[in-house]
DNA sequence: CGCCAGGCTTCTA
DNA sequence: TAGAAGCATGGC
């Protein structure tokens, strides 16, 4: 457990003692994408209908206006503070190119996201940036989604199915759009079942999710590893393609499998973040 | 303006 | 079965 002790004031709710948690690291990473920065250090963001603030002070967290209740109903588990990052690190950092990574961002996590908006972000940020990613999600929970105390939930699979291609057009996600309404229309009748990936053996999981339209070997794992906590799911975007086939020819040494899904979140940042990272030919410039 | 983006489906050989 | 084309949009 990755926190020590909770107090609970006026403010809301204050987790002291947080190891391993930085949260600009963990919102900015490119795995969620319904967080907005209010500065360095304070984030407003919705999950499961719930428009929150936290902001980090050092090893303090606070989550305004939260009660302890929903702490360990939601945010508990969404920051995966359960899990021992320490423990991860004893284990990738004994391979030399993921001490580096680590050493970039050492308050990474891998968050526990719902998988049905996990699912519909990552069919969006197919062939996508993530700028764009942040504002089709954006228009699409305005439009589609509840609206709830301060902004609006993520759409349902029954709204998402009893649209057309039309109703969607003002969300600009492109040919995205078919992708979606087939996933909502599979979540809707059950022939999707969103519970099933959490108890599936791994390859039958990824090959339920496949079933969706728009859904191939990176969506799936990132659904797999962002949704449904498969810390062994390694997401091969561009980026991590380009890493991989630079600092790991021979490819991911064997040991890091169980957390080879957590190595690559900080592969990920360190790669697009750090100007060291990689060769300058393989860098971006922006 | 052109290149590219947390890729996928479909077509072709 | 492998590889390439086509894809809608807009950030940079």
């Amino acid at each position: 457990m990755d926190y020590s002790g909770i107090r609970v004031d006026g403010a809301g709710l204050r987790l002291t003692g947080v190891r391993h948690f930085h949260l600009e690291e963990i919102l900015e990473s490119g795995q969620c994408f319904r967080w907005q920065r209010l500065d360095e250090a304070r984030y407003r963001g919705t999950v499961d209908g719930l428009v929150r603030e936290i902001s980090q002070q050092g090893d303090t967290l606070l989550f305004h206006g939260v009660d302890e209740a929903e702490f360990q109903r939601l945010w508990r588990g969404y920051f995966d503070l359960d899990r021992d990052y320490g423990a991860v690190k004893a284990v990738l950092t004994q391979d030399p190119v993921m001490a580096r990574a680590v050493a970039f961002c050492p308050g990474m996590r891998v968050l526990r996201q719902p998988p049905w908006e996990t699912l519909c972000s990552f069919i969006i940020s197919a062939n996508n940036n993530i700028a764009r990613i942040r504002g089709i999600v954006e228009r699409l929970c305005e439009g589609f989604g509840e609206p709830v105390a301060g902004g609006y939930a993520f759409p349902t699979p029954r709204r998402l199915a009893s649209l057309t291609p039309e109703d969607l057009a003002p969300v600009r996600c492109g040919y995205r759009v078919a992708y979606l309404l087939d996933a909502g229309r599979m979540a809707a009748t059950g022939e999707l079942d969103l519970s099933a990936p959490y108890t599936l053996p791994l390859e039958e999981a990824r090959a339920s999710l496949r079933r969706v339209k728009g859904v191939g070997p990176k969506v799936a794992d990132c659904v797999l590893l962002y949704g449904y906590s498969r810390a062994e799911c390694v997401p091969e975007d561009v980026w991590i393609k380009r890493a991989l086939g630079r600092l790991y020819p021979d490819g991911l040494p064997g040991f890091l499998a169980p957390v080879a899904g957590l190595g690559q979140q900080y592969l990920f940042h360190y790669v697009r973040n750090c100007p060291d990272a990689l060769p300058a030919s393989d860098q971006r410039r922006d």
